[in-house]
Formats: C-alpha cells, structure tokens, sequence
DNA sequence: CCCGATGATTGACC
DNA sequence: GGTCAATCATCGGG
C-alpha cells in the first residue's frame, strides 16, 4: 500500500514541480541590483571597515577643493564617521539576513530531506526551494542596498552641501588678497600665474581667488568710501613689507605683478606702487608757518593706526608740495626722532582724522624717478580702477 | 535674533 | 573663458 501512495504522489508531484517551475522561474538578477553593488562598492561601503583608508578618503578629497583646511579635515572626519556608521549598519544587516538565510535554508533542507521520508522529494526540488529561499532573501537585501544607497546618497549630498557651505578664509588668506588688491588697484586683474601663488599662498583655490576679486572689484567700486580704512591699512601695512624687506619696489608680499599697463590711473611700475603706498598713507603738505618748506614737511594720518607708520617711510623718497604750489620728488630723513623732527598724532578733539606734523630737518629733494610725470599731485588716496578697458 | 560682511552661484555680456 | 552684477546663503558680532 505504502509504496502505491508513493508512487502516485510521485506522479503528482512531477506535474506540481513543473508549473511551480513555470511561475517562479525569474530572470537573471536585474540591473538594479549590480547597479546598487556597484555603488556600493564605489562609496566604500561593500569592502569591510579599514580604519582611516578607504574610498572615502578619496570621495572626501574631491568633495572639498578649498577652503580652512582644519574645517576640511573636521568634515572630512565627520563624513568618515557617518559613513562608517552607515558601513557597519549595513553590514551588520547584512550579516544578519545571511545567516538567517543560512539557517532558514537550512532548517527547510532538513524539514524536506524529513519529509522525504513520507513524500517523494527529489534533490531538485531542495535544491529549488533553497533558490526560491536565496531568491526571498535576496529581495530583503536588495531593500537593505537601496535603503543604503539612500542613507549614502543623502549623506554625501548633505556633505555636498557643506562644500557648498559659506566659510570664510583664514586671516592669511584675506590678508595675502587684500595685499594683492590694495597693491595692484589701477589694475586689480591677477593673472592666471598671479592667482595661482595667491591660491598657494592663501591655502585657498583658484576659483577661490577669482570669486574673491571678483565680489572686491564689485563692492570696492560699489562703496569706495567704505573701503578707505582697508585700503589705507594695507597700503600701510605694505609699505612696512617693503622696508622691511630692503627697500622700495621689492614686491615683497606680492606675487607675480602684471604690468598695469598705459591705461590704468597708475601707470607705475613695482617701485611706483611702493610710492603709492607711501602716498596713500600720508598725504604730503606744506608745513604750516615757522620752519622751512624745505625742512619741514606734514604728514596727515589718516588714522592713529597710520601714526605707527611714518617711522617706516623715512629715509624713502616720497612726493610733497613744496612752495603751496609744485609737488617735489623728496626724500624723507632716516630718522624723526627728537630733536630733529617732533611729532603730534591725532587728538582725540580732531577726530579720527588729525595730523601728524613731523619737523625734518633733513628733508630734502630728490631726483625724480624715471618714467613718471614731473607735475601734479601726489594720489592722495587710492585711486578706483576703471572696469574697462581691461588691461589684461 | 538682527544685520552687515562675505564666499559662492548664476546668467548675461564681451 | 573671464568678468560683471545680482542674488543667495551662511557667518559672526552686537
């Protein structure tokens, strides 16, 4: 009796395999998914954890081009350790759907090798529940892939964001381009070579360097009078740089310079620029009444800060307006201290604006440089670029 | 929280 | 492709 039942069970079965293999026969396994595998394996999420290496050191690397570095590398520990999390999640998920798998598969096998003993079950059949198993299993870690992918992508673009996120450059950075720009301001168009060596100066980008001229150029224009207390300030603050370093013209802070050219308001060369410098902090005037023009000359400061300054401009040549009339090409003493030269700063009662009156009496006259007009004022103050013609 | 400063982006222009 | 001009979005000081 048994194996009658048997065999005719056998008989149904056949028939019941062979249209369970018509409906559950899928595909191979889509394109979805190699695509998901194949990100993952890009955004460093496949491969186990390695501590402080991986893909997404590289992914950091190209996210942020510029910028504080210390932020960079804040972010980058940031992304690093979110992504971390992600990996281990996933793998962890992972883990655990392999090994239910595992055990479900096996838990099934040994039910239907079981049940073999009752029914017929061929090693077909095993083998086919285990891939239908496989196939399910697979299913929720496709779902754990996409949900991956997703925390990934939200992750990186969230990070994305942080590139895009406003910070602003260092003090060296801003200094090193306001140097630049204070310096060349007849023409303030650094070159491409010139942008490069304030990049690496300034631990900035060269898109950095450009967005920075280009929103100065717009603002300095926009509001001159705004940008006076700056511009004083780093004209100053170069003509200390150019003492300090030996002399005038020597370019000390400033990379490579473009020639202005004929067009711009100073066609100067580098050693002009330092006299532009000096003119800009302190604009030259006849000594009032009781000394020489020739040993006396005045200095007005724009500020107090720019008192500290005269002491580095003497013993340069300068421009004064010597007779109320004609401006001479003069060289300043080397030293100003008393008795020589006495000095008065600003008062608090003039304001802001006072002057440093400084009695030299060794002021005197000096060959004008070559190359520059012998008439008219020196440029009190920084003289705006023209936007065009550009002299690039 | 407000507001000015400022780095970045975008579209037009040459 | 570089620059201008407008604008956005964030930072940072008061």
């Amino acid at each position: 009796m048994k194996p009658a039942l048997f065999s005719v069970l056998c008989e149904i079965k056949e028939k019941t395999v062979l249209s369970i293999h018509g409906i559950q026969e899928e595909g191979p396994p889509s394109a979805q998914l190699m695509r998901l595998d194949n990100m993952l394996l890009a955004e460093g999420v496949s491969r186990p954890e390695r501590r402080g290496r991986g893909g997404l050191a590289a992914a950091a690397n190209t996210a942020t081009p510029g910028g504080c570095p210390n932020d960079n590398s804040l972010e980058h520990s940031d992304y690093r350790a979110k992504l971390s999390q992600i990996r281990q999640i996933y793998h962890s998920e992972l883990e655990k759907y392999e090994q239910a798998c595992r055990e479900f598969t096996t838990h099934v096998t040994n039910l239907l090798r079981e049940q073999s003993r009752m029914r017929p079950v061929s090693p077909k059949e095993i083998e086919h529940m285990v891939s239908v198993i496989h196939g399910k299993f697979s299913a929720i870690q496709m779902q754990l892939k996409q949900s991956t992918c997703e925390a990934v992508m939200t992750l990186r673009s969230r990070f994305l964001d942080a590139r895009r996120k406003r910070r602003n450059f260092s003090k060296q950075a801003t200094e090193v381009l306001n140097e630049y720009f204070y310096s060349h301001l007849s023409n303030p168009y650094p070159s491409e070579e010139a942008k490069e060596e304030l990049a690496r100066k300034g631990g900035i980008t060269v898109s950095q360097v450009s967005n920075w001229f280009g929103n100065k150029r717009i603002r300095y224009k926009k509001n001159m009078g705004k940008f006076q207390e700056e511009a004083t300030i780093y004209t100053t603050k170069m003509a200390v740089d150019t003492t300090k370093v030996g002399g005038l013209g020597s370019q000390a802070s400033c990379p490579s310079t473009p020639s202005p050219g004929p067009s711009g308001p100073f066609p100067l060369t580098s050693a002009g620029d330092a006299l532009i410098t000096l003119q800009t902090l302190a604009s030259l005037r006849p000594a009032p009444a009781g000394g020489s023009l020739r040993s006396q000359v005045s200095l007005r400061a724009q500020s107090k800060d720019a008192l500290e300054v005269p002491d580095s401009v003497l013993g340069q040549r300068c421009r004064a307006q010597v007779g109320g009339g004609s401006w001479e090409w003069a060289i300043l003493p080397a030293t100003s201290q008393p008795p020589q030269g006495s000095l008065r700063g600003p008062s608090d009662e003039e304001g802001p604006t006072g002057y440093l009156v400084c009695c030299l009496d060794d002021y005197r006259l000096a060959e004008r440089p070559q190359g520059h007009g012998s008439v008219g004022p020196a440029l009190p103050r920084p003289v705006p670029f023209t936007p065009s013609p550009r002299t690039q």
